[in-house]
DNA sequence: CGACTCTTCTACAGGGAGTAGAAACCCGTC
DNA sequence: GACGGGTTTCTACTCCCTGTAGAAGAGTCG
């Protein structure tokens, strides 16, 4: 399960926010430009790129090669890896079901409508 | 969010398979005479000590200091854990009404089932 | 070609995890 | 009360991942 590290969860939070693919020096200065946690943060341009680099070897970033200052883009949606996340932790289970059970337990009320709507009637 | 090795994720199978407080060495013969994946490992019985203190230190094994060989227990169920986990991912993203939704996608048609008991009527 | 920018290589430190020997501890027995 | 054997704790080492970045290589525009 590709586990992420501190700067590399902060790249694809950067990239997640917007659609447009961005370059290892926007996201320099987006870095250093970050709120609360992430307090200005002076990163080397090559730390970001080796970032990059690791994130697409692990298939969550890809970039494009032609346009100059290369620029790079999430694979996914936040949405989509925190969902195929959850779902490959459910599935180091056996029993799924019980599992389900006490994550419904631990959803808010608020979600579990959300859910019930989801899965509609029937 | 407690990521588990593979040594640590075999001792908290065996942990979870059973409801009995467990010595390190009982832990080491079934790890030794475990199947297919874990194929006869024959692990020194300190090496199995170490992983149990990181995992008592993890907050996710105690152990009877008072028995002799010391026995070791999971703290919580493996179900527990894993629901816990998915709502740790779950969380991690800002718009979760979009996770579950992808995340509803994802599963069973079965479990889409027990997830509809489970949230019952209304 | 030359200067500038961008990318790739290489490297190192710090921390987690697998692994286990050495040392300390506890208890029953001679 | 010291000895021996099983237990537990300390310490340590290696490997891999992540954060971090310099040095070297490559592409581009004048």
């Amino acid at each position: 399960m590709a586990t992420l590290g501190d700067l590399e969860r902060t790249v694809m939070d950067l990239l997640w926010a917007t659609t447009e693919a961005t370059t290892a020096n926007e996201l320099r200065d987006a870095i250093a430009e970050a709120p609360a946690p992430e307090a200005g943060r002076e990163l080397a341009v090559t730390t970001v790129l080796t970032v990059l680099s690791r994130l697409e070897k692990k298939g969550l970033v890809e970039r494009e090669r032609d346009s100059r200052p290369h620029r790079y883009r999430a694979v996914t949606s936040r949405e989509d890896h925190t969902a195929e996340l959850m779902h490959e932790v459910l599935v180091t289970a056996p029993d799924r079901d019980a599992v389900l059970a006490r994550f419904i337990g631990s959803v808010s009320e608020a979600e579990a409508q959300t859910l019930r709507t989801l899965l509609g009637g029937s």
